[in-house]
DNA sequence: GTCTATACTGTGATAGAC
DNA sequence: GTCTATCACAGTATAGAC
């Protein structure tokens, strides 16, 4: 059996995916706790620093299951089932969802914004290192901040559990064009030398242009 | 001076701009557009249809705003210039905000979730136009279904507006990297043949090895 | 630490005057 | 079409009994 101040955190994440960032409050959270409305504030002060506890804990709990899987990765390949498993386990039960609504609310409500970045932080960070690996091979990582492309990764990923909320379908045809298109990314490996040339020409045409 | 029902419609985009999906209610958007509280249930016959409504009028005025200049993009490196001032004008004080806002809320309201979805396809049917013209000549077209690619650059695209909401700084890395890899993208283009057979002999590989 | 009780404000929605 | 008035309920937060 869980202490209070811990039942609270998971229920506040679990109120966040069942109702949205819409729904929560002392008393919903409370309820879904099982405990009384009052011990929210004793606790945490206001709802939204339980908020933000709960969205670091989550993420932390979270990232741990997944740990060994990421450090598994070794291929653009594998990198995406990943992905894609991920993306089907987090929607029904993870906290990625929960990440996602406190996102949402992070955007009007400062006293969330914070919490928010240290919750995708941690996920950007097994991101960043599992495309290093994959692409150590790559001609991209000449080219391309692999910091910056964990970053838009992790972004994108939200933005498609978000899409998949209301368009599953959908969803899925653009997570199946994404799959086509790493097969190209592939490609690229077995042509490195040929594609470093051609980007250096491309890069320099640019500048003479501008 | 434009009527009550159109005031109403406008004020409820700029609540859930300014107040998030959160911070939204009768009250405050009757606030926003001068008019009385009750006015919602007489035009609209609840919150969540004004929503509904209110999205679906923001992203048609919002992109036919845009219309010529998504009609005006020829390559990809003008699809991303687009892209990146969009993002800038619309997180501002844009239609996109608005959207993001209610497809968050649509995770846990079966009511928003068709509104965020015609809104949504409206951006993606003209994301695609523009890029089924500047893949046109790309290798890529062969294997990537461009409808599904233009589902998944919208659905990254509101991730990133949301990440910008809460670190502006992180955001600008991601965009920076994603502009690193179209100028990859640009290259493939000027080594065409070279690319598709490489690319068609992974495919082969790959399918070997399942 | 946990509960009850309470204060005050906000919310969706309706009835009815104008 | 627009307003005032009103309803019953949910929201944050605190004080104080146990």
């Amino acid at each position: 059996m869980a202490d209070t101040r811990t039942k609270l955190l998971e229920a506040a994440l679990e109120t966040l995916r069942k109702q949205g960032i819409a729904g929560v409050s002392a008393r919903t959270i409370a309820a879904e706790a099982g405990v009384n409305q009052a011990l929210v504030f004793y606790h945490f002060g206001s709802v939204d620093q339980l908020l933000g506890a709960a969205i670091e804990h989550g993420s932390q709990q979270r990232i741990a299951l997944y740990r060994e899987r990421f450090a598994a990765v070794g291929t653009l390949r594998e990198l995406l089932d990943l992905g894609r498993s991920l993306h089907t386990e987090e929607r029904a039960a993870g906290s990625v969802a929960a990440l996602a609504q406190v996102l949402a609310g992070g955007q009007t409500d400062p006293k969330l914004a914070p919490a928010t970045t240290v919750g995708l932080n941690l996920w950007i960070a097994e991101v960043e290192q599992a495309l290093s690996r994959v692409l150590a091979a790559s001609p991209l990582v000449e080219f391309v901040d692999v910091g910056g492309l964990a970053k838009a990764t992790a972004a994108a990923f939200v933005g498609l559990e978000l899409y998949e909320g209301v368009d599953a379908e959908g969803a899925g045809q653009a997570l199946d064009a994404l799959e086509d298109l790493a097969v190209l990314v592939s490609a690229l490996e077995d042509m490195g030398p040929l594609v470093r040339r051609a980007v250096r020409a491309r890069l320099r045409r640019t500048q003479d242009h501008s």
